[in-house]
Parts: structure tokens; C-alpha cells; sequence
DNA sequence: GGGCTTAGTGACTGCTCAGTTAGTACCGGA
DNA sequence: TCCGGTACTAACTGAGCAGTCACTAAGCCC
């Protein structure tokens, strides 16, 4: 809020910026987000953040962009950590559904895929998307080394866990997310 | 667009209205999408629009509603046209999958499935998806007499083919949703 | 310290849009 | 044929918002 607290090298503030657009975006989605309200987030003016940036569209494709990389790096991270100790496929994917979980829990995450989804009639912002998932599928294949149905099933259940955890609470069974990987990769 | 050319009853009329609004917020969700847009499609002046729903969110929400009482009633008919000749609950589930996708070969219901969801940051708005989510849930273990696993995992794969369906195209290997039962109903 | 670059802002514009007001056309019944 | 109700509209309002412009100020190198 305050003028010129820190200066920044533009490539930081625009980081700040996504990561204030994360939260703004999250709740109201590309045109139910006003690009006042992000600025007023990260701190900056609003006619700043149209330099950074050039359009409203432009800056939420850059932070959707940040959401597939942070679960690319999560996903990373958890596969990593247990093909040290295995290299089962199964165990692979478990470990990464439960990353997948923990970062889940955090809403604006969630909610600013749905809202990519959603977006997706727009031709430019579902090539983005398509792209992103298309990304994140082989990275977790290569992770994995999953066969093709186990992974299906896997992005099938933490797709369903998107939706389930979003609406959530009573009348919808609790669902472990834990389980993601769990529920056996061979088809019957 | 021409005045009056039917005088229809104010049941009939949000009936329509609700079909019009169902193709525009297809295109732009809640906040992505005008009144007018809606009103014009539907070929009623916009104040009527308000006339009939109150506010556009109510309007959202009986079109959302209508969504899903579609997807309910293509299972209904599914399920029952299969459980003439048999009573297998994969049979069931196969069948309520391929009606599923002739379903969501209409991107716009597909579209606002996904904007529902992501609107789903209003607490008013995800009660109801919650709502329609939980008796749809119901109304296809009924249905088929399935399992609660089988079920979740029916339910998982609809969710991946919505997203699939969606950003579609090159990169995303195009997945049959006839398969969608056929993907073995028993954990491991 | 002077001149160039880069970060950043205040004030504004033109437009869109949800919701309102005040009414007109039409119909079915007595 | 007049009457009360219901379908429906034209014209408007007030607010919010994307994007622009003209400008200030803080480093940075010589």
C-alpha cells in the first residue's frame, strides 16, 4: 500500500503479483476478478500491473501457469523422495496423491484450477491448459513409470478429488485422498 | 426478438430463459456473462429477465439446477432401458457411462458443469452444487445397484472426461468414454 | 553531478452492466 | 364491454472496471 516501500526488479514484482492474482482470481475466476482488487493484494498501482502484464487475460494465464508448476514441483518432489527408497510404480503414485492432498488443501490452488477449467472456452486459454496437463501427465508417467491405465485412474481420482473437495462438507461422503493411489492399478 | 410473437405463461418463459442462459454462461460463467446476452438470446427484454429470477445469481442457479436434472434424467433412462435386460450393476454403470458421454458431447452443458464448480467459492452456490451433486450420487447408486467403490471410481472417470472432453484435442491421448464402466469395478 | 534507464503512480476515459421505474399490450371473465 | 390481472418493454441510473496518459522518483554508470 504504502508508495515505493521496497523497489523490486520487475521480474519479482510480477511474482508478486501472480501470487496476489492467485488468491483474487481463486475466488472469482477470470472476468469476476477485477485487476484493481490483485493490485491492491501485491501493493503496487493498478495501471503497474497492465506494464507488467499488457492484458487482465495475459496475467491470469501467467498464474495458472505458476499453479500447474507448483504441482509439477510437488509431484517432483514426492516422486523423488520415494523412488529412494522403491521403485514401484503404486507406491510412486500413492506418494504423489497424497502431495497432491496436501497441496489440495490449499483452496485458492483448487479453486483457480477449476476456474482454468471453466475457462477453457476461450480457444487461447484452453491451449494453455491443454498444454499444462499435457505436461503434467508426462511428468508424472516419467515419475512414475506407471502404465498407462494406473496413471488414467490416478488423474481420474484426483480429478474427482478436486470436485468432492470443493464442495465438500456433509452429505458427500469424506473421501480419503489418501487413497487416491490405493485403489489398485490393474483393470480388473 | 420481435415483440411478443408468443405470449407464453411465466412458467413456460423461464423455461426458455433458462436454455438461452444456459448457452451464454457456457461461454462466460456467473460474472463472465451479461444479463442482456441472455435476455437477447432468450428474446425477452432484459428487465422481464429480473422479473422472472430476482437476480442474475438465481438465474445461475436454476440453470445450473436444470443441468443437472438433464444428467439425471439421460441416467434414468439409461438405467432403466438396461435393467430391462439385466441386472448387473457394471452392465448398468456401462451404459449410464455412454450416456454420459452422448451428454457432455453438448460443450455448452459441459462448459457450465465446469462453471458451477468453480463458482463454487460462493457458499450459496456450492450448497447447491453439494445438493444436485449428492442426489445425482444417489440417484446412479440406485440406479445400478452398484458398490460404493465401483461408484467412485464411475464417478472419477465422469469427472477426468469432463476436463478431457474439454481442453480435448492433440496432446491429450482421446480416451473412450464408453470405457468409462468397462474400467473393472473391483480394487485390484 | 549529470544524463539515461527503470520502477512506479494519480487521475482519467469510455464503456459495460445489474438492477429499477413507469409504463403499454394483451387476455379471460362477468 | 369494461375490468383486473398478467406478460412484457423502453428508457434510464449509478456503479464498477479495463485500459491509457502524463507524470514522478529512484537507482546506475561515467
Amino acid at each position: 500500500m504504502n508508495a515505493t516501500a521496497t523497489r523490486l526488479s520487475a521480474e519479482e514484482r510480477r511474482d508478486a503479483v501472480v501470487v496476489a492474482a492467485t488468491i483474487e482470481f481463486a475466488q472469482g475466476g477470470l472476468a469476476g476478478t477485477s485487476t484493481e482488487a490483485i493490485a491492491r493484494r501485491a501493493g503496487v498501482s493498478q495501471p503497474y500491473l497492465f506494464q507488467l502484464f499488457g492484458t487482465k487475460k495475459e496475467l491470469f494465464i501467467a498464474t495458472v501457469r505458476r499453479c500447474f508448476e507448483r504441482t509439477a514441483l510437488q509431484f517432483q518432489a514426492a516422486g523423488r523422495a520415494t523412488r529412494a527408497r522403491s521403485d514401484d510404480p503404486r507406491a510412486i503414485l500413492e506418494a504423489m496423491g497424497a502431495a497432491y492432498g496436501d497441496l489440495i488443501a490449499d483452496r485458492d490452488l483448487l479453486l483457480l484450477q477449476l476456474h482454468a477449467y471453466a475457462a477453457c472456452a476461450d480457444p487461447e486459454i484452453r491451449e494453455i491448459v491443454r498444454d499444462e496437463y499435457g505436461r503434467l501427465y508426462r511428468e508424472v508417467a516419467r515419475l512414475s513409470g506407471a502404465d498407462e491405465a494406473s496413471l488414467e485412474q490416478w488423474f481420474a481420482y484426483g480429478m474427482m478429488c478436486n470436485v468432492v473437495t470443493m464442495i465438500g462438507g456433509p452429505g458427500t461422503q469424506p473421501l480419503s485422498l489418501r487413497a487416491m493411489a490405493g485403489g489398485g492399478a490393474a483393470r480388473s
